[in-house]
DNA sequence: TGCATCGTACGATTTTAATCGTACCTTTGT
DNA sequence: ACAAAGGTACGATTAAAATCGTACGATGCA
């Protein structure tokens, strides 16, 4: 992910289908989007192109039904948009986020566990 | 914070300027601002006057320098833009965002240190 | 008093994201 | 063969965010 290539909204939907699914025709994602949200084909279609563009996507264009791809991974990409969250809302303090998402009661007694669990297991790899 | 009042970025640097200084003139935030970030006077007067009506600010005009306020709390607002990020980026998965902010070395070791406890913490009161 | 300074108001512009309409090419079924 | 269906290309449009220029009122001081 070059420079400020920071996917918008709209983007970030589309790249999750195709995160999801794999390499898939603008039809494809096209139907997936309309599961939660309206838009016209067309939409769909130049919006893929454009993030092909973009070097978001990749395009296979050797048939008829072109192919579009992310092309970085998901995981990349959303540390990426993590990162950027973090710094901009938490001033970079990681602590911050997950103490105020703790608060928040939006962390289940499971997702604890899991949370002290990868905890647990860094601080074994640091020592 | 009424629907979808989410502030843009450019807002959001205002709203931390004045969450960190208290109610303020915008003289005072715009200069605040371009400490890191060049712009015009007026398009900082015309964006806090933006958000006074969009009801992100409280104006107090009743001294010829007008006095902004922000009207929600900081960890209100964050904490919205929190649950936003979450739910879109991670599924809603809490423990998901957490593990790949770990994961990213994002945190350093007093980070961890600070996290453990914050969930220790909340571990006690849980039982 | 008058002029430089600092303030707000307001319309216009620029930029970017997002959307759509229309043209036109390809494939397929009859 | 040809019409219907489905594909891409591309320009135009809309919407929202962000920025700026200019006008003009208040204040303060030589």
């Amino acid at each position: 992910m070059n420079e400020k290539n920071e996917p918008t909204k709209a983007e970030l939907d589309i790249l999750t289908i195709l995160w999801k699914h794999g390499p898939s025709t603008v039809r494809f994602v096209h139907d997936q989007l309309n599961a939660f949200k309206e838009v016209n084909y067309t939409t769909t279609l130049k919006q893929m192109q454009l993030m092909a563009e973009k070097g978001l996507l990749r395009r296979d264009e050797s048939s008829m039904k072109h192919i579009y791809e992310a092309i970085e991974e998901e995981k990349k990409t959303k540390s990426l948009l993590l990162d950027r969250f973090v710094d901009h809302i938490y001033g970079g303090s990681a602590s911050n986020l997950v103490m105020q998402l703790l608060d928040n009661k939006k962390a289940s007694k499971a997702e604890l566990d899991e949370i002290r669990a990868v905890l647990d297991q860094l601080e074994r790899k640091n020592s």
